[in-house]
RNA sequence: CGGGGCGUGGCGCAGUCUGGUAGCGCACCUGCUUUGGGAGCAGGGUGUCGGAGGUUCAAAUCCUCUCGCCCCGACCA
């Protein structure tokens, strides 16, 4: 490619309203360009960068003998109503109405439009295990769209349906996709994990996120250092192994004290106000969910976990109570709340079980309880793990300690169970005749994400450094003197030997000065520049410089090809 | 949806408080010089000041309404 025939408009300021390094890089390198809130146009650049990405996941898919197909972006809202997720699925999804008046959505995720496709068309046992993927285009109505392709409300996504007879089948199926991705995402050249994770709206009962590590990422997860265990911070368990109570099981159980404590109601203020450490304490925190109220208690220091406590109670939607509800439930204003006497469904947290004599809200106006205990005086319906998991604790898996870090999702694969084809009715007939519903599963990537993620994760000061596999130009020639006819001599045979090998090469032929083709050539990231001037041709020589090298080295013009080929092949075998 | 901020040339911004000729840097166009890390000089073009209404002799500036964008929070494969 010529860039002097081709179209990547940089900026060397950056973009008032970019926050994050790769939404930025991605404005300035001239990849993408915003049309709107969420809304991305796919510049040149950016958009081979996105075909490359989706190359490597077609070739994984195909290896692990997923099926492509191309469903429809707008879907009917009567499918969405079988499958129960047009009320479920909240504002996010785009609706709206054709001119004959009937309903019909931007298609945010594509289940129920395969599994009516699987129900219309696969009936017997003997068509599966079958799985189905599409590159397509989303949208999904975010409520506050951020970071450029990274959230945005319209995106490209791979999706893949697997559908399976029984568990031990879409098992199989899961582990296929499990692989495939783990081999998509080292080809992409990303540094990433695999987490544990919930299975939000999309529902089922297991599931892993692919999760690329990067300072900047919207997740925090978890991860063992001494076995493979991670899992995203909402999802990661507290291991049974809980750190002992810090009242002695055995210590005796003192009289129930009332203490007026007037205006203390944060747990900062009523542990330095009654001069306790927080541990001694038991948070009771109100909560309104899609079907009822509850309360949840969890120890003083810790956090609850707003996903277990959902999931515990098979609840739709957990929302902490305002103030007015919180009064209305127990009595008293905020920061007085505990668990004696109320009315409402009570679940604590494991940690709670071993506590003795603790601190909690009386619920009245300025008044706590010192030395409350569970049975005497107050019972609890059940012991789960509701907390978020916080410095100091252990791997639920080894005991081994465990480490923080944050890491952007970039793809998410889910074992979906039944959910889908019982409400679909999407059923076969097995081999002794008997109908059951087909076992789902289904894997998802966000391509553009994984592009601005790679790019996150491989930048400097200059711009990006693509990792060769998606990089847009797996190299860039740069001739510095226009006017000089043996150094475009030479950089156009070099050019053209390139071309030839089948190298995706751009030539930097604009009438510009050094320095504005360096400075381009580094913020857009190519891998590879071979330097064709003027002192070079002379000695007969060009130079060729890895974009993420400080050093060039000086290649004979002669056998610059494949000199150029040679390292070409080098970053292949070594992308991150 | 709650809180905050911002809309002035392609980009980044000043000017708004205190009404009076719409400015700066970069980019762009022409010419000359320059030419290995974002050149210099000279000349030039570029704006319905987000939009609508109002106040006023006069509005980028004051008032009302409205649209858009960004940040924080809640939310979220």
């Amino acid at each position: 490619m010529r860039l002097s025939r081709y179209f990547i408009p940089t900026y060397k300021e950056v973009p008032a309203d970019a926050e994050v390094v790769s939404h930025q890089l991605m404005l300035r390198a001239g990849l993408i360009r915003k049309l709107t809130s969420g809304i991305y146009t796919y510049l040149p650049a950016g958009l081979r960068a996105i075909r490359k990405v989706e190359q490597i996941i077609r070739e994984e898919m195909n290896r692990a003998g997923a099926i492509e197909v191309l469903m429809p972006a707008v879907q009917p809202a009567e499918l969405w109503r079988e499958s129960g997720r047009w009320d479920y699925y909240g504002r996010e999804l785009l609706r709206f109405k054709d001119r004959h008046n009937r309903e019909a959505c931007l298609g945010p995720t594509h289940e129920e439009v395969i599994t009516d496709l699987v129900r219309r068309e696969i009936h017997s046992y003997k068509q599966m295990p079958v799985n189905f993927y599409q590159i397509q285009t989303k949208f999904r109505d975010e409520i506050r769209p951020r970071f450029g392709v990274m959230r945005g409300r319209e995106f490209i996504m791979k999706d893949a349906y697997s559908f399976d007879v029984d568990e031990d089948g879409a098992e199989r199926s899961y582990k296929a996709m499990y692989e495939a991705y783990e081999r998509i995402f080292q080809r992409c050249g990303l540094r990433f994990r695999a987490v544990e994770a919930d299975t939000g709206t999309i529902g089922g009962s297991y599931s892993h996120e692919y999760m690329v590590l990067a300072e900047t990422g919207e997740d925090e997860i978890v991860s063992c250092s001494a076995c493979d265990y991670a899992a995203n911070l909402e999802k990661a368990e507290i291991g049974d192994r809980e750190a002992p109570a810090s009242t002695d099981n055995a210590a005796e159980i003192f009289p129930l004290e009332e203490v007026e404590t007037p205006d203390v109601k944060s747990v900062e203020e009523v542990t330095a106000f009654l001069s306790i450490p927080p541990e001694t304490l038991v948070k009771t925190l109100i909560y309104r969910t899609d079907k009822e109220i509850v309360a949840a208690l969890v120890r003083g220091d810790h956090e609850l976990n707003e996903v277990k406590l959902k999931n515990a109670l098979g609840a739709q939607t957990v929302e902490l109570a305002d103030s007015r509800l919180v009064e209305e439930t127990t009595g008293a204003p905020m920061g007085f709340a505990g668990p004696m006497g109320l009315k409402v469904r009570i679940l604590a947290d494991r940690a709670v079980r071993g506590m003795r004599n603790f601190v909690t809200g009386g619920n009245r106006k300025d008044l706590h309880l010192k030395n409350v205990n569970l049975g005497r005086d107050f019972d609890v319906e059940r012991f789960e793990d509701l907390r978020v998991v916080a410095p100091g604790d252990v791997c639920p898996r080894c005991g081994g300690p465990i480490r923080f870090g944050r890491g952007i999702e970039v793809g998410h694969i889910f074992k979906l169970g039944t959910k889908y084809s019982e409400a679909l009715r999407a059923l076969f007939l097995d081999r002794n005749g008997k109908e059951k519903p087909i076992v789902m599963g289904c894997y998802g990537i966000g391509v553009g994400r994984t592009v601005a993620a790679a790019i996150e994760q491989n930048h400097d000061e200059k711009g990006i450094i693509f990792p060769i596999p998606i990089a847009p130009f797996e190299a860039t020639i740069l001739p510095l003197q226009m006017n000089d006819a043996r150094v475009m001599e030479a950089a156009e045979t070099l050019y053209g030997g390139l071309m030839e090998r089948g190298v995706d090469v751009l030539i930097d032929d604009r009438d510009e000065r050094a320095g504005v083709k360096f400075n381009d050539a580094d913020l857009t990231g190519i891998p590879l520049r071979v330097t064709v001037g003027r002192k070079g041709i002379e000695k007969g020589i060009v130079e060729i410089k890895l974009r993420r090298d400080t050093q060039s080295v000086e290649v004979p013009l002669q056998g610059a090809v494949d000199a150029v080929l040679e390292r070409i092949k080098a970053l292949y075998d070594s992308p991150a």
